[in-house]
DNA sequence: TATTGTTATACTCTATAACTATA
DNA sequence: TATAGTTATAGAGTATAACAATA
């Protein structure tokens, strides 16, 4: 390593990514609530993943252990359908959780097919710290977007969601 | 086809993925704006699918063909910059559109480095239907959240953007 | 030196079909 | 027959690093 400056290529790519596009005409998407929604999501989303990251987890992750938390015992099909994950994608999502230590399944014996999933002591004294943090991230987000309006978010959202 | 009823198996497997939860405690989640906002998307994207379907397109891509649209001669960097893709994603995404014949890139003489964009007559027709499609149900979308709301949803996401 | 488009690559998320062991 | 968990697989989406041509 004799300090070669070569290797730095491409210091900062897209960091620019949310900039004020030049020029550019967005059409109808303005108007359209499932662009408003995703361009919301991604940039809560760029803010939540420096957060998870010290801790090597993702939201996705992060969702799931609050379910654990909040539910110790529950089954993987509950903690999925919860989620909105399938069944067979929260698989390695929860076998990546054990391996880490951070979760742990025990059998039912009501019901031999399933199983109870728990935290584990270093699962539960990671989410206190992890769960912490967010919460102040999402508070910030919440002061920014007004207090009430999320509400009324709360709102919109319960209303998607009756069929 | 001897009416074999053997391959049909998980006729449906997650339809239920957005039922009512039964017991389940989503602890502090509702209360997270990155929760609210992550489950707007994922439910408004559900109705949004069986839309593109017929079309062979999907969300991102329809994206695309709306700044081709409404910025003829647009260059790669700048829609990726738009709709906040890596200009190294964008590549596979335009070469798909270009090989389906929905888009074409010219030379752009002022500077040989980069390239204009432009729909094609099939692109453009595609995109007439697509997008009174999509506009219908976008506002179907509103009419279910209340149109008031979605100037306060408009608003959120502004004040998510300027940093 | 910096930028545009590009290649290569990897990881996450999502989706479908089909298997197993239980019920 | 139906359900819970599982395996295998495939496609999008997203991310980083590095290169050639051009500015």
């Amino acid at each position: 390593m004799t300090s070669s400056a070569e290797t730095e290529d491409e210091l900062d790519d897209d960091l620019h990514v949310f900039d004020a596009p030049h020029q550019v005409d967005l059409g109808p998407l303005p108007s359209f609530p499932g662009y408003l929604f995703r361009q919301a999501q991604i940039r809560v989303y760029h803010g939540l993943n420096p957060i998870f990251a010290p801790y090597g987890i993702r939201p996705t992750q992060f969702g799931v252990l609050i379910m654990l938390k909040y539910n110790p015992g529950i089954r993987p099909s509950e903690v999925a359908a919860a989620l909105g994950l399938k069944r067979a994608n929260f698989v390695p999502l929860l076998d990546d959780l054990r391996r880490r230590g951070l979760a742990e399944t025990l059998p039912r014996p009501e019901d031999r097919r399933s199983r109870a999933i728990y935290l584990t002591k270093e699962g539960l004294e990671m989410m206190v710290k992890v769960e912490a943090t967010v919460q102040e991230y999402e508070r910030s987000i919440m002061d920014r977007i007004d207090p009430e309006h999320t509400g009324i978010l709360a709102e919109m959202v319960a209303k998607l969601s009756d069929t």
